[in-house]
Parts: structure tokens; C-alpha cells; sequence
DNA sequence: TTGAAAGCGCTACCAG
DNA sequence: CTGGTAGCGCTTTCAA
């Protein structure tokens, strides 16, 4: 081994082409299937005849199978692919991405496959580098309505599990009771006393717009799981007689800075709000500090829940009061899904439940409403 | 589009196989190249017959060139190697190696490069995935001494890049000044004027063993940077006039749970430590719990520091006093090498500066040292 | 502008 | 146990 290392970092011989199987057979006076067999079935040859070609190799500098042939050969690339967001290293920075793929790398340790991460670049690109992916299988995590990529996925007849969304005909879909959880949030604010309620939601459409959002643009929703939490929020909040139209809702990026914001704006609506409810919890997390920054306090003067309960959301202070979702066990499921489907067995959608998590950031309304500072502005918010 | 959706979700005609270019090329009357042209090199034919030639496509159903293939006669497979922990998804769940891997893919998108994950299995698997992987370069992330891995990408004479460790002649290193970091935190100690510290390290041998480290077992340590940082901590302990054998060590796996041990282990030692170094942020994290458990006040009864500054070491209470490295940066210097490395360029070995930050975890020793509560076991942990 | 030929490097198959 | 043959599906000369 020691010597190969030193090999590979010396000159290539000049002139020498790089050394094949059929290289290797030469030398030993063999043919190329006999070469082939002492790498991938032992058990076909002697013994010595197997060593004498495995050190004639040795000797050639020739490095083994080359895994592009042999997958050509195979039909088959060992490795499944996942479509993330746009900015592939945005992800990275999603402690809910994170966690799905930990649980799906699991499942491709377990099989021994690769996992591919594919860059999707904006446009005709998207769809491109997914043509050109090799790859066996997709899965596609929460990606918006009608994304090329999943349709380019789907046009190279590659099995797709879909994961959140888009929902689309002839994949398989792993996702969440979102209605559920929309609703329990609802009702869990409702059974406190809350009454003026507001809304902070990532971003609905990619047209650079942020801030208030009217039902229209609601619908126009691009991702399935946005709209069925806020679906699920109206629901329970006409059923315990909160009508949808007094309810604020703010729209912005999904990150905590994103989250102050909304909050700072929907905070200084008159008459102002005693629940913000954040269908994510990066937002919830923002709107708790830009509450702060209010001089509000959580949950005495503000009542803020969240939505997915990523490990942040327990520590904070306040622990945030969330819907859970199975964050690991959707990517170990998504596996599940898309090596039954290599398999060519039945590969069934799958909706994971949600459960409401009940902690300090909620409360009932205050008495009175606390007078809001004036003087600050979002600059301190990273200090 | 619509339609090959569900054209894809529907039976393959029975007995038709699999479309290729020459399938096409039959079916329009041209020769392979022609078709192969009408993707590749739009500029190499007419219009109208380039539209008939993808239009027949479609209606064969054909999803366009097969990635397999084309990379195979191209000779380049498009995509780069990440080699993490043995267990991939064991990666996921550390913040630094989040934080690189963000970095790394950054590089990947610009550069339009799929990122492919490698699980590594145990002993001799670990190898044979890195032979089959389809990849042009490999990037090594914190592997040990001597891992094979390694070897097995430089058999294939594939580029290297190793992040971290283990150092290896042929291959290209990016890390840190490792050193520089465990003497800027003993100076740090010195000058607040503690004189009797302990020291907690991540798994340094795997054999399984954990608890005190001697000597011997110190400079067997698999991880080229512990080694670093453990000698930078001497240094500057020992010219700070504080002899290394007054030093305890203790080996526990990277996680708050051990570290949470090993501070009640060490803190139960006469004379009580005033200050408890850990390597890594997750074992200082850890730690603070621990010493939280025995009723020790951080930074009044202990000092605690951590390594690496992750997210979290700035949110912790009280926030914890390490030394910063770029885990970003890491990243995106690897993926500036590997692309190097494939075009052929100069890819210099990069040592990255690190930088101490003082916050609330480090203080003076306490004039008299406070009492340990014996009552307590590690059970109440994560409540 | 188009096409025929020649592989990329490998493995499955089947005969010996 | 060994080897010849026949591709996997594509792209790249080079000639027409």
C-alpha cells in the first residue's frame, strides 16, 4: 500500500496509457473476463492464478475495475440522488434539512449506496444537471409546485419519492399531517384566550415580494406543506370562532433575522396582536428576539409558537412551544421508500404524524396590553 | 411535460426496450452522431431538423442521453467525494462538519459538481466503496492516521484533498493551526491564573477504551489534530510554568452526554481542578452541564473551554469561551483545491489561522473552592 | 451539414 | 476453472 501512495504521486510513465483490464490480461497472458473474475468472483479461480494477476496489477499501477464501465455495464450507478433546495448549501444551514438527510444517509449506509447531492441551479439549469445526475433513484425534498426538476427526474423514468412537496402524480409522496399540526396550534391558542392573532410565513412565491399577504397570493402558495398548515390554522380557528379575516399574515425568508422583522412589523399593528403564530420554527425563534427587542416579553406579554421543533427550538429561552415533526424518521422513511422502489416493490405514500409540543413561549393573553419601546431598531439583533 | 409525467407513471410498453440514440436515430432516419448532435452541439445541424429529432424523442419516450454513458466515453464523472465518518449519518448531527460540508457544496454549485457522500463502512468495505465511487477527486474530511480509505482514492489516482487529517504525502491538506489553539487557550488559563487544570479529548484510540490518558496513549492518537492541539496546550502550559504532569486527561466519545461525564469524573479529583479544557465544543458544552450537575457555578467555581466555535458555543449559558475556527472556510478551501486539482493547477496545502474568543465561560479560580453536591448522578441530563 | 467507424472499460453469457 | 464474443449507450475523429 505504502508504495502505491508514493506511486501515484510520482510522474505517470511517459507515454504509457493508462492501464486497463485488458492491460492487466496481457501481461499475465490471460484473458479480460479472467481479470474481471479475480476482482469480482474470487471463488472462479485458483487461488495463485488469482494473486499472480492481483500482483501483476499491483505492479501495472492498474487501480482496479474503473466504476464508470462497470456501472455502464451494470445499469446500474449505486447511488441514489437528492434534490434540495436551489442554493445547495443553504440546506446545510436548515437544521430540518439536516436532520432528513441525516436519516436518509442511514438508509443509504445501510445499502451501501452513495448519496448525491445535486446543485440545482435556477431555471432550465434545475432540470438539466438532474438529466445528467448518475444516479438510480431521486428524492426530492421540499421542493415548490410544478419545480423542472422533479419533472426532468420523472422524464428519465427514475423512481421519486417526493419529500413535503410538490405532490405529484407517479412518485411517491413522504410527508406530514401539516393540517393536523396547523390546526393543533390553533386550537391550543384558542383554549388559551387568544383572539388577535398573526401569522409569520417563509416564502410563499419567488417573485422577491415580503410583507403582507392577502388570500390570493395565499393560493398562489408554492409549497404544498405552507399551505396546508395555514389550512389547518384556519380550520381550527373558525371552529373555535376566530374569523380567518382578522388574521395578520406577514410573509418572509426563512431565517430568525427574517423573523424579528415580521414580528417588529406585525407588533405595532393597532390593536396589536397576542399570538404570533410562525409556521416555521427559524421564524418563531426571529419573532421571539424582535419581540424582545419590543420590549415584550414571551410569553407574558406574546404568545409565539412555531412549527417542525428542530433541537434549537428546546433550548431557547423561552423553550418554544412547537408542532413536532419526525425530522430524522422522514428521511429514514424517505430511504425506505426509494429502496423499495429500486426493488421494484410497493412503495406506498406515507404521512407522518405530528404532535403539538407544549412549552414556555405560550400563554394566556396578557390583562392589559404592555406599551411597546420605540427606540430600537433591528441593529442589535445579532449581539 | 405534462404528458411524459404521466407517461412515466404508466406501463412501459410491453416488450419495447429501452430507448436509446440509436432508437431515435432510426426512427428519424439520421445517423447516432446526428442525434447526439441535436443535444450536445445545437449549432451542428439545422433547426427544423433538430426539432424533429427532439420531437421524435419525446414521442419515443427517449429522456435523452444516459449520464452513465456519456460520462463513461468522456472519461469524467462530473462529480466530487466527500469521505466523512465511518457512519455518514453520524456527520449530519455535527455542527462542524455541517458547517463544512456548507462550504464545500458552495464550491460544488459554482462549479456545477454533484457532491457525492461516501458511506464508510468498517475495515476493508471502507475501501472498496472508495474503489466503486464515480467520482473525479475526493475530499478526506477528519479521517485517522492510516485510514484506507485514503489509500484506496490514491490507488485510483484519483486527487486528494484531506481536510483536517491524516497527513499524507500526495494529497493536498487543508487545516488549521491547530496548535496555535491549544496555546492560546493555555495562555489564556495562565493569565486568569489557574494552576491546576484537566483536560477532556474526544475518542483519541478506537478501542473502545475511555477515562484517563497517559502518555503513551496520547501520542498514539489516531487524529493528526488532537495531537496538535493537545502539544499546542502543553507549549503554552509549560511556559506558563504549569507542568504537564499535573495535567489530567480524560477520553470520552465527541458528545455533551460524555462530556457531561467526564467533568463529574474529573471534578472529583483532590485537588479539584479550577479549569477544564475540552478540545472540542461539544465535550465543553457537555462539560458545563456536568459541573452544572456537582452545583458548580461556570465561570465562578470552573472554567470551562471549548474548540472549534460552533453556533451553538455562542448561544450556550453562559457562552463559551473557545477558540474559533473558519468550519466554513474549511470548506470552501477544499473545494477551491479539488477544482484546482482537476484542472491540473497548483493546489497548495492551506493552513487556516484559528483565533481565540473570550466569553462568559472563563474566569479567575475561586479564592476557595465551592463544595460538590455528591447527591446527583447523570439521570436528570437532558430534562 | 451529416454519417461511418472506432472505441471508452467493463461484465454476462455460454462454450470448452 | 477459463476464454471468446457481444454488447452497455454514448461521443469523437475523420471523411464525404
Amino acid at each position: 500500500m505504502a508504495e502505491s501512495v508514493k506511486q501515484s504521486g510520482g510522474v505517470r510513465e511517459r507515454g504509457t496509457r493508462k492501464p486497463t483490464l485488458a492491460t492487466v490480461a496481457e501481461a499475465v497472458g490471460v484473458s479480460r473476463t479472467t481479470v474481471s473474475n479475480a476482482y469480482n468472483r474470487p471463488d472462479q479461480l485458483t487461488p495463485e492464478l488469482r494473486e499472480r494477476i492481483l500482483a501483476t496489477a499491483r505492479g501495472l499501477g492498474y487501480p482496479g475495475p474503473d466504476p464508470g464501465a462497470r456501472r455502464l455495464r451494470k445499469g446500474r450507478a449505486g447511488a441514489v440522488g437528492v434534490l434540495l433546495t436551489e442554493r445547495l448549501s443553504y440546506a446545510f444551514a436548515d437544521s430540518a434539512a439536516v436532520a432528513f438527510l441525516e436519516g436518509l444517509a442511514r438508509r443509504c449506509e445501510d445499502a451501501a449506496e452513495a448519496l448525491v447531492l445535486i446543485p440545482l441551479g435556477r431555471g432550465d439549469e434545475a432540470a438539466s444537471v438532474v438529466r445528467e445526475a448518475f444516479v438510480d433513484a431521486i428524492c426530492a425534498y421540499s421542493l415548490p409546485d410544478r419545480h423542472p426538476a422533479v419533472d426532468a427526474a420523472l422524464d428519465r423514468r427514475l423512481p421519486v419519492v417526493v419529500v413535503d412537496g410538490p405532490r405529484v402524480t407517479a412518485t411517491t409522496f413522504v410527508g406530514l399531517d401539516d393540517r393536523e399540526g396547523g390546526r393543533a396550534v390553533a386550537e391550543h391558542l384558542a383554549a388559551l384566550g387568544h383572539e388577535r392573532l398573526a401569522v409569520i410565513v417563509p416564502t410563499l412565491v419567488f417573485d422577491g415580494r415580503e410583507g403582507r399577504v392577502d388570500d390570493a397570493r395565499l393560493s398562489a402558495a408554492s409549497y404544498h406543506n405552507d399551505r396546508e398548515r395555514l389550512a389547518g390554522l384556519r380550520q381550527g380557528l373558525e371552529a373555535a370562532g376566530i374569523p380567518w379575516q382578522t388574521v395578520l399574515i406577514e410573509e418572509r425568508s426563512n431565517n430568525q433575522e427574517a423573523g424579528a422583522g415580521a414580528a417588529r412589523s406585525l407588533l405595532t399593528e393597532t390593536p396589536r396582536p397576542t399570538a404570533l403564530v410562525a409556521t416555521t420554527d427559524q421564524l418563531a425563534l426571529g419573532a421571539v428576539r424582535g419581540a424582545r427587542e419590543l420590549g415584550l416579553d414571551v410569553p407574558a406579554d406574546l404568545s409565539v409558537t412555531g412549527f417542525d421543533d428542530i433541537p434549537e427550538a428546546a433550548r431557547a429561552q423561552p423553550p418554544l412551544t412547537t408542532v413536532r415533526q419526525p425530522l430524522v424518521g422522514k428521511g429514514t422513511v424517505a430511504g425506505d421508500r426509494l429502496f423499495e422502489l429500486l426493488e421494484g416493490s410497493e412503495a406506498p405514500d406515507a404521512l407522518l404524524p405530528v404532535e403539538l409540543v407544549v412549552r414556555d413561549s405560550t400563554a394566556p393573553p396578557p390583562a392589559s396590553p404592555a406599551p411597546v419601546r420605540t427606540d430600537v431598531r433591528g441593529s442589535g439583533f445579532l449581539a
